[in-house]
DNA sequence: TGTAACACGTGACAC
DNA sequence: TGTGTCACGTGTTAC
């Protein structure tokens, strides 16, 4: 009872740190204790057995924190670092992954049945036609249902139009992330029939940034 | 499997079990431990808080044990019955899940793009899921000429996907430039519903080079 | 016989 | 102020 704990604070990163680090001096305090107890009044074999006990007890203890830092570990966005709410949060958190896996088998059976996905289904006679016939009939569905219907336009934060001389531009652009603004920007960026040199797009905090190198000549 | 209750009595059910039908006796017992702790020199206000705390303790270790119960339950496969042995388990399921959700998206992904499988002896994982897998498999070997032939016009030439460790994957992927490809591109990739870090286009001699990180956070 | 796992009561400590 | 959480040592039980 001689209280280890004094020095501990009671939360757990503190625990397990100090506890992986004071787990040796433990264990020569267990010899200490060992040999300082064989004084007393019940014998040696009692109170060895005791500081086994103890000991044993101890790596128990010491095992299943571990245990539990490690699930801590794997699970994302705990709470609380309460022992109850870490478990508990694991729980919620395989739940999750188990309706996830619903979701993604569902998926691969929507892809197994040759639906990849909702782009209308007339592949059929439109394999027919030549490539940039139909290509375009399909963009030009697509962007009636898409822009027209429910989706919303693209939100343009910010726009940055630059020369750099020669036959480059550059065009820098923000916009708030949404469905489908990807491919309404590649859309845009289509239609107006540049020669792109090469795009990069960022996203960060629910928006996109698109940086566009253009070459002006045309083809 | 299901009769653990009957061989392993000291095990978990049973404990849950004597537990609940204990702690009503137990309260019974409280009051005798109450007069039996107000031999102590201080009296009964100590005594009243001990039994508090006593009751209190107790409703913690059975909340904390049902949590550990109720993972048990969501976790397959447990070997051992032992706490730290459920949270051991729990820590690798989670771990597996997290492996072959990466695995699958990127296989979804690559179906999606209508890829021939001869890059695929990457996976040996022969877990002990093999519904996923096997669909796997057929999917790969049906979708081979349906998608690839009459539903993707995006001409994949070269496709290589990488896992980074940790929750990126990096899909580096060059097609032959053509109308609308662009923009074909980036519906797949809408439609994956990934988290896109930044994604990088390059077009050299007619063709087109995609690189894509993807964040693989389940959340 | 001893080893391993457990629940218990208790003191300490933070909010 | 109490309420909640923790680690500790101990006794018990099963193998």
């Amino acid at each position: 009872m001689e209280n280890i704990g004094d020095e501990y604070k009671h939360y757990w990163e503190t625990n397990m740190f100090l506890q992986t680090q004071e787990l040796d001096s433990w264990g020569l305090d267990e010899a200490f204790s060992g040999y300082y107890d064989s004084s007393s009044p019940d014998g040696a074999a009692s109170s060895a057995a005791s500081s086994k006990n103890i000991v044993s007890e101890r790596n128990r203890r010491k095992k299943l924190n571990e245990r539990l830092f490690a699930l801590r570990a794997v699970v994302p966005n705990i709470s609380k670092m309460d022992k109850a709410s870490i478990i508990k949060d694991a729980i919620e958190y395989i739940q999750h992954l188990h309706e996830q896996e619903k979701i993604i088998q569902a998926e691969i059976m929507e892809l197994e049945l040759g639906m990849p996905n909702n782009i209308n289904p007339n592949y059929d006679y439109d394999q027919e036609l030549p490539v940039l016939l139909r290509s375009k009939k399909k963009r030009t569905d697509q962007l009636y249902d898409s822009v027209n219907s429910r989706n919303s336009p693209i939100e343009v934060l910010e726009l940055r139009v630059t020369y750099m001389g020669e036959n480059t531009i550059v065009v820098s652009l923000t916009c708030s992330k949404r469905t489908d603004t990807m491919v309404k920007l590649c859309e845009v960026f289509e239609s107006l029939k540049l020669k792109i040199i090469t795009a990069n797009i960022t996203s960060f905090s629910g928006r996109l940034l698109k940086t566009v190198f253009i070459e002006c000549s045309n083809y």
